[in-house]
DNA sequence: GCGACAG
DNA sequence: ATCTTGTCGC
């Protein structure tokens, strides 16, 4: 993986249409015993970036480990480009991961973006580990709202192109947008995300995860893994 | 040119 | 993303 701080937004952007050609996203029998939450934290106006990934047993969702790095980023946020600024810091907490989940949730899209490289498709691909996007707001793309019941939810489409779904995560609140990110189908990753609903509008592995970076950021948590 | 814009 | 108490609605 090449460093990303100096790259330009043309020539990320070059990147990104390069690696979006190595995304699977077919759909596929996906056992799993382990899954994981992956997020970032930061203080405003800071370069430093508090990144972390939490590993839960499936279907029970109860942490069993964990990841957290601490690094420096140049690279600024900019819609569309996520990525760049927070995937070098996450591999390298995934690097450092004793027990691997058998697939990562990542706070933000999965091919649901301009050129269908979300921040999970980008991990995936640069990891080769199976990932699913899921975010808070919508990026790109249009959706009919969703019924008003957990469980409820409608496509996400790009012209004719379905790019994720809208999701409702909890009744009569906003939903989430879940997408593929890579080794997992459009249908595969809305089973995953369904079957890791907690109390809470966000699914456990990415509200987890949210969690510890914060608790981490704050200086309660040492970097390391556990 | 205008509006939209993950974290 | 982060800073923050109360408050409104189910």
């Amino acid at each position: 993986m090449e460093n990303y701080d100096t790259l330009s937004i043309p020539e990320a952007t070059l990147l990104q249409n390069k690696l979006r050609e190595r995304v699977d996203t077919s759909e596929r029998e996906l056992s799993i015993q382990w899954i994981g939450g992956a997020d970032v934290s930061l203080n405003l106006y800071s370069t430093t970036i508090y990144a972390g990934i939490i590993v839960l047993s499936f279907p029970a969702l109860q942490p069993v480990g964990w990841s957290l790095v601490r690094a420096e980023t140049r690279f600024p946020y900019v819609p569309g480009y996520l990525a760049f600024r927070e995937v070098p810091a996450l591999v390298e907490a995934w690097r450092r991961l004793t027990l691997k989940p058998d697939v990562l949730v990542v706070d933000g899209h999965g091919i649901a973006h301009p050129r269908r490289l979300g921040i999970a498709a980008h991990f995936g691909v640069e990891t080769g580990q199976p990932s699913v996007g899921c975010a808070k707001k919508l990026l790109t793309g249009n959706y009919h709202e969703p019924g008003l019941l957990v469980g409820d939810h409608s496509p996400i489409m790009a012209g004719v192109e379905q790019i994720g779904y809208a999701f409702r995560s909890k009744s009569k609140t906003a939903p989430v947008f879940v997408s593929p990110g890579h080794l997992v189908g459009m249908e595969n990753s809305l089973q995953i995300i369904r079957q890791c609903i907690g109390k809470y509008r966000i699914p456990e592995p990415t509200r987890l995860a949210h969690e510890l970076v914060n608790r981490f950021r704050r200086g309660e948590l040492p970097e390391g893994v556990g």
